[in-house]
RNA sequence: GCACUUAUGGUGAAAUGGAUAUCACAGCGGUCUUCGGAACCGUUAUUCUGGGUUCGAAUCCUGGUAAGUGCACCA
């Protein structure tokens, strides 16, 4: 429809001897004004020396000539926009649509038979999965189907850190304890729990004591080489569990991966690679190599350290690498937070000398940091709240309100809060936590969509008892629910276009808010067969688009709440 | 010091250069034996600051103020 409508304006425009590839046909900002819009009257009228209410009459009666009956009415408004009004046999066709293709309405065809590898979510095994890294698997998470909905043929990895000074640390303290310490505890999350302990204990005796220091060192270049020690074994019996749990709570959170990119592989890779191209790209300087970014309008980072071990920059080469390697993408995208813009900027252009595609194909994606009632969290110093325990706390908010409700609902319903407080803004500002104030269950929450969606097909499944089937009334008039439904689509292209998923959000929220007014002044199941069916339909169109619309998000609804 | 990012009601946010700046929370006032009230309706209140570009600026340019982040061997 608005393809037929921008070739309309160009028609129109043309002969009048303006030629131009781009009209922009918008949908108003009120829906009264009309069903699409465009602002061509007052661009042009400037070179032509006319008033734009003028000439977007002119172009109203030329259009009006050439138009085809699905357009209503071609009208001008205000300083000169003109309004387009839709014919209802366009929507009923459109809503029809939505009815027979369901989950598949709003998929898009951009990225058809593409490759688009996403990379989210990487942990630091032996640091513990906390609030922040919630932040990047939903936002991840979401990306990862707003790529789906593409078209792309998507696969989502993620690149845990196995290997750094820091996991020396903690794998000093397990030796220090003895490996009967650990084996010792029963369950899993104590195991954990410790883990988590010994990083700390081992980053502040690191910090106190030379002699320390210089043996984490020596198990971290252990470690590194793979050297067959006590080290080693106390290494892999922490990775594992370290790796279990985050498959189990990325799991919990809506999240599969299909592969690990371990950094301790992208390490090897990455340094070969840099030093291959020691003159001519890389520079060696005090003794490490560097990049010299200056020359790019950057600034300078160290790829190898002095002592000749990799740093997170080649590794992140050789991730690079790794990733068109295996996968071959034609877009790579990868999310971290806002602060490390910079710093990839330099490993991009970097990369981007050592093979073009690398760059030219990698899309970096930023997103805030989470404080919890405003102190920054740090894992390093311990005391930051760990995911699992901040969804639980939310789980018994959701408990407290419904007493009735089971836990596998509870859990969606509490990461749906958690998941919807930070997608609804556009990623890139930071979110202080607060459960008291952040955390919403009614109006502009997750909850809100959750609960709209499941009262909707409550009532489908109602009146499919009493015998009733959604069956649309030509005889009807189009509602803005309805014409707001059908906008579906090109919210998800726009997500697409941008990787930003709080547009889907925010569509989400209109709708259900729009569905929620609709369904206070409508009784759905009536005496009227006719009527009934009707609603029944518009319910059902609904309920198709708002599914697919919260699964986008990454948000899970449960049968009840 | 240099670079990047940001500044919108009391709070949290939205808005490809477009029409009366939108939404939610909080506040205030209503709806209420309903197809599921985690709902609906009404109401109060907002673009940091000076200048510029434009028919038209929250948005673009520029000066200022404020905040955040990054700048050599940490990840």
């Amino acid at each position: 429809m608005k393809k037929e409508i921008e070739n309309l304006i160009k028609q129109a425009l043309l002969s009048l001897g303006i030629e131009t590839e781009n009209v922009l046909v918008e949908y108003p900002g009120d829906m009264a004004h009309g069903d699409f819009a465009t602002n061509v009257a007052m661009l042009y009228a400037k070179g032509r020396a006319q008033n734009p209410k003028d000439f977007a009459l002119e172009l109203v009666s030329i259009m009006n000539d050439k138009k085809s009956n699905l357009i209503e009415d071609i009208s001008v408004a205000g300083p000169g926009f003109i309004n387009f009004k839709i014919s209802k046999e366009y929507f009923f066709k459109e809503l029809e649509k939505i009815n027979t293709e369901k989950e598949n309405y709003g998929k898009s065809d951009i990225y058809n038979g593409k490759k688009i590898l996403v990379e989210h979510s990487s942990p630091n095994l032996f640091k513990p999965f906390h609030i922040g890294h919630v932040m990047n698997n939903t936002i991840g998470e979401s990306i990862t189907r707003i790529a789906s909905a593409s078209g792309a043929d998507v696969s989502v990895i993620s690149y845990p850190s196995d290997i750094s000074l820091g996991i020396g640390k903690a794998v000093y303290v397990m030796l220090l304890d003895g490996l009967e310490k650990i084996q010792s505890l029963d369950t899993d999350t104590e195991k954990l729990a410790y883990l988590g302990e010994c990083y700390v204990r081992g980053t502040k005796m690191f910090e106190e004591s030379d002699e320390v220091k210089s043996r984490v060192k020596e198990i971290t270049k252990n470690l590194y080489e793979k050297i067959s020690s006590p080290e080693l074994d106390a290494y892999e019996i922490g990775k594992e569990i370290n790796l279990k749990y985050f498959i189990n709570i990325v799991a919990r959170l809506g999240s599969h991966f299909d592969n690990f990119i371990f950094e301790s592989e992208a390490g090897k890779v990455g340094q070969k690679i840099v030093e291959e191209n020691i003159p001519e790209i890389f520079t060696k300087s005090d003794g490490a190599v560097v990049y010299e970014g200056e020359k790019e309008g950057l600034h300078t980072r160290v790829f190898i350290n002095s002592e000749g071990y990799p740093t997170y920059e080649s590794k992140d080469i050789g991730l690079m690498s790794l990733k068109f390697e295996k996968y071959n993408p034609n877009i790579s995208i990868f999310i971290t937070d806002h602060e490390q813009t910079n710093y990839f900027e330099v490993v991009k252009n970097a990369a981007g000398k050592i093979n073009k595609e690398w760059e030219e194909k990698t899309v970096h994606r930023t997103h805030g940091r989470m404080t919890f009632k405003g102190q920054k969290m740090s894992s390093r110093l311990g005391g930051v709240p760990l995911a699992a325990t901040l969804i639980d706390a939310v789980v018994e908010e959701v408990k407290e309100k419904n007493p009735d409700i089971d836990n596998k609902s509870a859990d969606m319903i509490a990461i749906g809060s958690l998941k919807y407080t930070i997608l609804r803004a556009k990623a890139g500002s930071n979110i202080n936590f607060d459960p008291e104030t952040s955390l919403s269950f009614e109006g502009d929450s997750g909850p809100y969509l959750q609960y709209t969606l499941v009262r909707a097909k409550s009532v489908l499944n109602k009146a499919k008892e009493q015998g009733f089937e959604p069956k649309y009334n030509p005889e009807k008039e189009i509602g803005i629910l309805e014409k707001y439904l059908t906008r579906f689509p090109s919210i998800v292209e726009k997500s697409i276009n941008e990787w930003a998923p709080h547009h889907i959000s925010g569509y989400d929220i209109e709708a259900a808010h729009l569905f929620n007014s609709w369904y206070g002044n409508t009784k759905i199941i009536s005496e009227d067969k006719e009527e009934t069916e009707h609603n029944l339909f518009v319910t059902s169109c609904f309920v198709a688009v708002l599914e697919k619309g919260i699964e986008l998000l990454g948000i899970t609804v449960p049968e009840k709440m």
